[in-house]
DNA sequence: CTGTATCCTTAGGGATACTG
DNA sequence: CAGTATCCCTAAGGATACAG
């Protein structure tokens, strides 16, 4: 099994990924990481929401056991860490990208600029290529 | 504001759909009326993972006040009520089709099956199309 | 400053009784 | 059977003290 641990009530889709991202706080660590290029644990601390400390670390372990980040030491400061998404962790862009759109549509006082939301109605492709070549560039 | 009541703990898009669907069993409604035809308040609580009773009226309630779900009466049983999706409920199907495949590739378990997946990376357009159609198909 | 652990409150939610 | 209300418990999570 993926996600070890956890309760699996079910083998739908949709229920694995409830299992992982189904609460208040999981997935803004990940649109942190996928479009505000945050790396560090303060960074996801400052982030608008709040999140508190233990929240942050508790979901930060869950997401590094379940494979989608991985952790590993600041070369500029050994005391601290740098996370990073995984390829599974990446692969989860589409999703964000269709859970922007969305919002774009229905909240009327939500952040997406509207040239992202145009862009996304064009072809989704090219703005995957493009957000994922940035992700690679500020690499190591 | 769209989602009346409620947090609101910042302006950004997927913040705005975790104050929605960030919980265990939103979603899974959704799916039911989505991808299983499921109209009844019976036949969601017959899904695989035993949402109970309450908390399946509570989440019919929040998805209709959110204007993701309405609610009308049987015409065939006049104390019993149809659940359907609007058009905004509808508009969540690409970010549907996209957990499901984000499953498909990282749960060896998960129930999607191998030619929806297929269509799926091929082009979401026409399978967006068709699921669509069949949902108008059974309205009324 | 980077995290972790503790304490305590509240909300999510399970079981089940109940009403039309 | 469709849906609501109650009871109670567990887990999510906020505040904050603490450790390296």
């Amino acid at each position: 099994m993926a996600h070890d641990s956890d309760l699996c009530r079910s083998n739908c889709p949709i229920n694995f990924v409830l299992e992982t991202f189904g609460d208040k706080w999981t997935l803004l660590v990940i649109r942190d990481l996928l479009f505000h290029g945050k790396r560090h644990y303060s960074e996801f601390l400052a982030s608008d929401e709040g999140i508190s400390t233990n929240i942050l670390a508790n979901r930060l372990q869950r997401l590094t056991r379940d494979g989608v980040v991985e952790k590993e030491v600041d070369p500029d400061n050994r005391s601290k860490a740098i996370y990073r998404l995984t390829e599974k962790g990446k692969d989860l862009l589409p999703v964000m990208l269709e859970i922007t759109a969305w919002s774009g549509k229905y909240d009327s006082k939500t952040n997406a600029p509207g040239a992202f939301l145009e862009a996304l109605n064009e072809d989704r492709r090219p703005l995957i290529a493009k957000i994922l070549s940035d992700l690679e560039g500020d690499e190591g």
